[in-house]
DNA sequence: GCTGAGACTGGAAGCGCTTCCAGAATGTCG
DNA sequence: CGACATTCTGGAAGCGCTTCCAGTCTCAGC
């Protein structure tokens, strides 16, 4: 590892002069510190003379008030929290995340709450966060659990501060939360491959012991009921690439004459795209796929994916807002975000 | 947009029973609350007899003491911002920052600080982050500069908290920084294209009004003037994989014999393939093409892309470990990572 | 001119913690 | 056993802000 030594030509920083205080500024307006403070804070029963002199005071002086004090006097740190819980830190990598980020940052920019992000993926992590929590270091939480049961739904649970959650745990309802509506998106794909006159549609699912995972494979069973059709193969997979090539080999074993395949995520069709062509299948002429998620991959296999758009974007947005709702006292309702599907070349 | 009325059944938030404060523990201990407060922070003079006493107080009131008073005593508040600013917060989806971001994570997990998330993409942003850094909302800053004369390193400089930046900013020395070694990795691509055997060597560069751009432009010039080989064509794309098309295409009506490219990133690489392949010569056999980066396309790329790898996790790490020593008071130097060839198929 | 209702103001008491300091307690040694 | 160095201790003064409250001031209305 090379080492250079930093020089700090022109980019040291500049002398550290000390921030002004707010009684500095109210002195130098000539007022009582309260004075000063109602200014700042656009409260009333100041007079003109009184909010002219402390504006021009606090311009001179380039006074900015100390988060930290007002934090500790207001009982509001100004910062809202996001942790993304998953064994493999490495997973975070995934564009999802990216998503959820971006669509927080939008909504929080409206405001002056700032974002802390937690990986909480360790024990250590997990204790990080409940640390966090605990010692009132954020206003709020946004959520999203990924295992079945998350152990950190319940460890936050007790946190004193509201919590919002992206996509729901399993078998629990939480008091709020915004996901997308995967069996609604399940069903959409289903009916698709039906109304395409396909009659043999398989099905490879998520883990069931998640929220997503069931509720894709209820929308795929119900459109299936409704559509006058049995469930023509199911096999599990693990929402990876790899598990959805295993999944799509079980299928092809127990169901060759399989005509349409329904996967509960994009990087699983993926993995079944790869199988059945090595099967010597052609996709879509003779088995039609359709994927879930539309994030990332799906324009880059072959061919192109046709799949559930879900916005994460969406999703990251409205958990904010809803976060921001709650700690503003408001009693927000839960949401559930629409899905569509996306036509390209598999199906 | 759905809507369902959220139960709150079995997650609702617990009574929010206040968080003992300290002094109630050292009442309880029977101790005075500096006494208490020497037990907490593990600070010399306390007895044996004293420690115990409030060591028990606290773990039977389940004291943690309250971040935000901490922080206004001790002006630390435990809390690193890592900031990311381009004028597309969509650009934020780049695998490239998910990788930031877990190394970063990586190195803040073994600490006490926690993580805060700016994207200063809009001047709204911009105006945010250099808020919270002179209202003393944080202990230090991670840059990423991505524009070559971003406007935030300015901003940033008189904030009076450290600053680490991750890649230099354009023809700025900053004080604290790590970057990749793009020179010498440049060097490497072009050394490995020349030891191939090509010798009509072309370059599909960078913006050159940025450090990265510059920098990976001398790479190839230098190892190709070490080669006794002349620069075959020079195009600068602007990282993305239209740019890298579009500078092919350039490249292939001014030198149609160049026998090789090197693509100062894998997007214009991927984007140099497509034209390749499109104008009918064979990759790697007509024209031998290396890229830089290799995180999120390379591999996949058609056909797959040899590249410079370089570590964007570790450079995460390196940044918060360095930014944690500048905070506790140590001077350590900059760094500079090194990078490596990946041989995969084109070239 | 007097009264009472507002509008305004500054003093003071927090928010919950750290840290300095003077003094009390303990121990050591000749 | 006294002198002195150590170790401990609690009181008090912050950190920089908000907010309650009891006053002061202004002014319309009678």
């Amino acid at each position: 590892m090379l080492r250079t030594k930093g020089t700090g030509s022109q980019m040291t920083a500049s002398t550290p002069r000390r921030q002004p205080t707010l009684d500095e500024v109210a002195e130098r307006a000539g007022v009582s510190r309260s004075a000063a403070s109602r200014v700042i804070n656009k409260a009333p029963h100041v007079s003109r003379a009184t909010r002219d002199a402390v504006e021009r005071a606090i311009k001179e002086m380039g006074y900015l008030p100390n988060r930290t004090a007002r934090a500790l006097a207001t009982r509001q740190t100004g910062i809202v929290a996001l942790a993304v819980s998953h064994d493999d830190p490495q997973l975070f990598a995934d564009p999802f995340f990216a998503q959820v980020i971006v669509g927080v940052s939008a909504a929080l920019e409206e405001t002056d709450l700032h974002l802390l992000l937690c990986l909480a993926s360790s024990g250590r992590g997990r204790f990080r966060l409940t640390n966090l929590l605990r010692t009132r270091g954020v206003d709020g939480l946004m959520l999203m659990p990924l295992h079945g049961d998350d152990p950190l739904t319940r460890l936050v649970a007790q946190a004193g501060v509201p919590v919002v959650y992206g996509g729901r745990p399993w078998h629990v309802q939480p008091q709020w939360y915004v996901d997308s509506d995967n069996v609604g998106g399940a069903r959409l794909a289903t009916e698709y491959l039906a109304g395409l006159g396909r009659t043999r549609i398989a099905a490879i699912t998520g883990q069931m012991s998640t929220d997503v995972g069931e509720a894709r494979y209820r929308g795929y069973r119900e459109a299936m009921i409704i559509a006058g059709l049995t469930p023509h193969g199911t096999a599990e997979g693990d929402f990876t690439e790899a598990g959805g090539a295993a999944a799509m080999r079980s299928l092809l074993a127990s169901h060759p004459d399989l005509d349409a395949v329904f996967a509960a995520s994009d990087k699983m069709a993926a993995g079944a795209l790869r199988v059945l062509t090595n099967s010597g299948r052609s996709v879509p002429a003779d088995v039609a796929v359709v994927g879930f998620d539309d994030v990332g991959i799906a324009e880059h296999t072959a061919p192109p994916l046709t799949t559930i758009h879900q916005s994460i974007q969406a999703l990251g947005k409205e958990m904010a807002r809803m976060l921001i709702a709650v700690i503003g006292g408001e009693e927000p309702t839960s949401l559930i975000l629409p899905t569509r599907l996306v036509r390209r070349e598999s199906a």
